[in-house]
DNA sequence: AGAAAAATGTACAGAAGTGTCTAAAATGGC
DNA sequence: GCCATTTTAGACACTTCTGTACATTTTTCT
């Protein structure tokens, strides 16, 4: 079997360990993230490993990273975008829901149930959620919404997106999409316009029947 | 150190290692569920648990046994409660959330992040998913919601739940309370009667100020 | 082309887990 | 109090993973 050779000529990297690592991890958790068998998927020498990594401990401290650098933040930002009316905001939000480049719901699942045996990690995803729940509060708050109200429907939009993942559930595009509305009606508490609607639609290249 | 006994006279037995297997389970997830660990814990011979289980396999199943038995049904069981109103019998359904005896979430939550690992047992979470979703919106339907619209509510009370779980925290029973009303008036679009949501915190033991 | 740097592989030592076999100990019935 | 049954523990063989030492190969720089 050949071996691809990455940019510098060299067949191994810190990006290729960290790459296999990422996917070991969202495919069968923490525990499965271990040099011997990336090893071999990577057909490398184990003790290669070494040369880019002081020890596993760094291996997995660069997944906690990459996972706060890609989730955490882009809500925050859609939560914070132009729009003119709440239901707008909220399908601004939903883009994150919809685009694995903005929100990588596996990556999120993977980490939270590696957070259940690490009490750091643990605090690390409480933090992230705190934040995010925030964000989603003020974006209620800017719209009028009282404290409390607000606070509830931001944990009702954000705790709804969590549990979805958590279901690990692969479905089409076009059976999610066309529950968007209702989400929208209940969410908001008021129905989105045709227009946002299409214009939601078409970022992410859905066609309605 | 003295050694608690059970009923039987003897130091072990099914339900000593099934015990502390659940919750190892639960506090650090299933690749923690190892034999030799167990046995420190329960100041037994590692060696003495082949005698209640064939092997670990064995001791897993018995543990995915105990979850279905468990969470599985009640929930199915208070959406089909007698209620006046559609907000009467949303609070119906909240009781799992609030009393661990009828739906244990934290098991919950470590049983879906071991289906990450196994795709028998995601197959099984799944199937419980649906089975639960649909409960949920035969509830809405009774109370003469349409289709879609009682699909989307059942989905959002259940995600909820199910993403409140994997926040993983841990908060008061008040703090949770005040967030009661909100909720309901969100999933059933009605404002809950005072009497409605008196009777519900008295079941729970919380005297609201 | 030759030296230095970067990356790999082989060999070793050890930790932590699994399961089996067998001898010993505790318990309950008679 | 003896005996069969139930339960426990010790010894053994095996597997998978970790990390270190050191020699070797491959690439880059000059």
């Amino acid at each position: 079997m050949d071996q691809a050779l990455n940019d510098t000529g060299w067949r191994g990297s810190q990006e290729g360990w960290l790459e296999a690592a990422y996917h070991a991890l969202l495919e069968s958790g923490v525990d499965s993230v271990k040099i011997l068998p990336l090893a071999k998927k990577l057909n490398l020498s184990r003790t290669s490993f070494y040369w880019f990594f002081k020890d596993r401990e760094e291996l997995l401290s660069a997944l906690v990273a990459l996972w706060r650098d890609k989730n955490t933040g882009n809500i925050v930002k859609r939560s914070e975008a132009y729009a003119e009316s709440l239901a707008e905001a909220m399908l601004n939000v939903f883009d994150c829901w919809l685009d694995n480049d903005l929100f990588d719901a596996k990556f999120e699942f993977a980490v939270r149930s590696w957070a259940l045996q690490s009490d750091e990690l643990l605090a690390e995803v409480q933090q992230a959620d705190q934040i995010r729940l925030e964000a989603l509060k003020r974006m209620f708050m800017r719209f009028g919404l009282p404290e409390t109200t607000s606070d509830v429907r931001a944990r009702t939009t954000y705790l709804v997106q969590i549990g979805y993942i958590s279901m690990q559930s692969r479905e089409e595009l076009a059976v999610r999409m066309k529950r968007i509305p209702e989400y929208i009606a209940i969410y908001t508490g008021e129905v989105p316009q045709q227009r946002e609607l299409d214009r939601f639609f078409s970022r992410h290249g859905h066609k309605p029947d």
